[in-house]
DNA sequence: TGACCGGCAGTGGTCGGACCACTTCGATGG
DNA sequence: CCATCGAAGTGGTCCGACCACTGCCGGTCA
């Protein structure tokens, strides 16, 4: 009501108070007040701290929730979310599911950097055990005609091999990349055109490098599988 | 009021109403109802239209204008974003922010296949004038010792590549990567270790690789140079 | 004694309305 | 013709109420 007119309030006013709300709560958790799987006060006690209506606090948290760092659950509270790479990197799908034309092209070529590497460290780090998961995705595969259970264990099998590679941040991503929506819209046509066998043929070539600890042939086979699809979705868009 | 007890009524109940207000508007933008660059009626009208209250339509705006995929712009509306990579792809820098640990390592490891990636394509796709520019922010890096000044051409030398790479969308994962208190963090301790006369060298060296158009060498320049860092970071973790 | 279950308090989810801050654009006056 | 001002429209914020769900505590019954 009063303050000296010049110099300015103390709560530095910058942006509109959701903005600031978000970042201070983003802030908490960086600074490690907030743990993982920690409980955060009600909505109501949040917003009356930081100074601003509940509706207000609301916005933040459902931002903060889209970005994978906190969780609301219905009438038990609000959490950190484990912070894991998975969690955060949730809305990665997005941009696959809205991508079009040569960004399409893009996402692949980004895919085909990061599967390959992906490969090379799994043939490196890879246990006998996920070498066996990848086996049996790779026979259920070829076991099978319907083009939803073949999808299913495609991505299955490039998951397992993310997982391989230790790497979860990556094996996130790659998940982001082979979102559902995107590979049924890429696949559709892709397979339809009787590639399975190609595939088949380029999964048994990696599976063979995986099995055989050979990095260097898992990077190529894995390039190399994707490029096909790159080329081909390539020249539908055109470019 | 009454409508047959079983069967439920039309509007298909699943999640929150905010949950498929969102979906509802994605879903819009994904089959081409929604132009980028469009505006969409007032909140008051959209919340009308779904059916909903304002408070729950405004979450639903909230959460898409973090995905990147609307923007509010206050007093005028709420638009479309381009749905470029970057709009999309801007939460990817939360990620970098709020990851600790292992997960730094990671994050550089995705950063080194890209980055090398992105290298190589670049040295074959570069124009005359980008390649101006990146040996400006070269030089401009070697001729001070502000470690501000610095850090900022080191980042647009890095970010110069990744457009000349052609690939936006890898770009803009690049750039998270990168994210300004990611590279502080990391960098603080990285090049107080008299670090400066190695990233100068390395730098020279995948600007030569640039120069001479040679992908392969500028690949491996680019690897080498992000491994180091990746090399310290893990002494760092302790991994 | 133990498991079951009923109700109750607490919390997030939704709603409606009011007012504020900002942008936009047309009317006004020079 | 241009600059200025003002009103309408729109997003931003706040309030208060009620609904739907979870979790827990105490009572009941086998």
């Amino acid at each position: 009501m009063n303050e000296s007119p010049p110099g300015g309030p103390p709560p530095a006013p910058k942006g509109t108070v959701t903005q600031r709300a978000i970042e201070r709560i983003k802030a908490m958790i960086g600074e490690g007040l907030l743990e993982p799987g920690q409980r955060l006060p009600t909505e109501r006690d949040l917003a009356a701290q930081l100074g601003l209506s509940r509706s207000s606090m609301r916005e933040a948290v459902r931002a903060l929730t889209v970005m994978g760092v906190l969780e609301a659950r219905h009438g038990s509270g609000i959490y950190v979310t484990q912070l894991q790479a998975g969690d955060l990197l949730e809305t990665f799908g997005v941009v696959a599911d809205l991508s079009r034309g040569p960004r399409l092209v893009e996402l692949l070529e980004v895919r085909r950097a990061l599967e390959s590497t992906a490969a090379a460290l799994a043939a490196a780090r890879i246990t006998p055990e996920q070498l066996k998961a990848v086996e049996g995705h790779l026979a259920a595969m070829n076991a099978t005609d319907d083009p939803e259970e073949i999808l299913a264990h495609d991505l299955a099998f490039h998951r397992e091999i993310a997982i391989a590679a230790g790497n979860e941040t990556m094996a996130a991503i790659l998940e982001g990349l082979s979102s559902r929506t995107f590979r049924t819209r890429v696949w559709r046509g892709y397979q339809e055109e009787g590639a399975y066998a190609r595939t088949r043929r380029e999964h048994a070539a990696i599976h063979r490098a995986l099995a055989a600890r050979d990095p260097e042939a898992a990077r190529a086979a894995a390039a190399a599988h994707v490029a096909e699809v790159e080329q081909w979705l390539r020249a539908q868009v055109g470019t």
